[in-house]
DNA sequence: GCCATATAATTAGATTATCTAACTATATTT
DNA sequence: AAATATAGTTAGATAATCTAATTATATGGC
């Protein structure tokens, strides 16, 4: 966060990052020789532009004084209104965090008055989480350009381009979760 | 790091992430008019896959003890060799960092004997880092796997989708690295 | 040649997001 | 009623960053 603001000594220089070629000739004498240099590159390169799209929307998020994982957090708050209270545990269950870790999260947003926390009736170890009307105010507030910022990421795309990425994109996303939630 | 060995109370369950619909419900109510949906919602689902990406990274480095920081940092020295010193400044530089978080990444790995710190003649306020026999040696232990997961990410692709895919994902983080540059 | 300024690296202190382990209070089960 | 399970929190840790201040060394202007 605050990247923007940063300044260290004046003459600090951002130097630029090396390009692929040099990872690519690595890759050459470092891969074993069964594994597809064609992807590796790519993922390679999917690598790189995953990071540099969290760093996009931090930095579109910092403007609003909030970073993804709360954004995360309010964001189910908002979605599970209808379907009745929600307690820490399930918020962690749901975020695929520790209990402690939600704690945390929790606070900090309780602090600002973006949620609050209501002991249950019926089993008084329990919690009920909700978003105030404040922090209603700022997810409205900020949703219009956290879609404009998700939408800016492919709009450079060609219409034809547009159709099999989509595609490509749910197949990887997919594909993904489920080795993800395999590891567990 | 280490979700793998994560155990809390042995009851913890993790809940199934909310599916992509109720995002959608939420962005076709909250989204400037002028925001093209489907191009949001592909944005969303890169969002998504960029977080996975990570995470399926950082947990395959995480079994050799190591993060994409601190690997970043090896790679570095090593893509460096040949053109001679680095000193931390131009480290820091070429990460994007500050030199005070360089500083921290190589005393970390300087205490693993990974790299090593040495006074320059000419100039005795800077340092030249190098990539010690033993850093070397991990990084080749670990690089194949590294482009193991990297080959990994895009497997499931179909040869007719990876032909576009791969001139999408060029444009895409081409374009994103540009827009970064400019906010600096 | 000396002094002001610039630069390199580090230290100090902070924030954010995680984690595990231990603790407290309350329910539930036997 | 005692043992056990569960919900939430607290305590204490690690990692990756940041800014500001500090220390040491160079350099440039006079």
């Amino acid at each position: 966060m605050g990247r923007k603001t940063s300044k260290d000594q004046p003459t600090d220089q951002r130097l630029p990052r090396l390009g692929v070629e040099p990872y690519l000739q690595l890759m050459g004498r470092t891969a074993a020789p069964e594994t597809d240099a064609k992807s590796a590159h790519m993922g390679l390169v999917m690598l790189w532009l995953s990071d540099h799209i969290l760093d996009v929307m931090d930095e579109e998020l910092a403007s609003y004084g909030i970073t993804e994982s709360k954004l995360d957090l309010l964001l189910l708050l908002i979605l599970h209104q209808d379907k009745g209270m929600i307690t820490p545990s399930a918020i962690a269950a749901r975020l695929g965090i520790r209990r402690a870790s939600a704690t945390a999260l929790l606070d900090w947003l309780e602090k600002r008055q973006w949620i609050a926390r209501e002991q249950s009736d019926q089993d008084r170890r329990m919690i009920h989480v909700s978003i105030t009307p404040e922090g209603k105010e700022l997810v409205e507030r900020l949703l219009p350009a956290f879609w404009r910022t998700c939408a800016s990421l492919v709009e450079v795309l060609e219409p034809e381009e547009r159709a099999v990425f989509e595609k490509v994109l749910l197949k990887l996303n997919d594909t993904i979760e489920k080795r993800l939630d395999a590891g567990r």
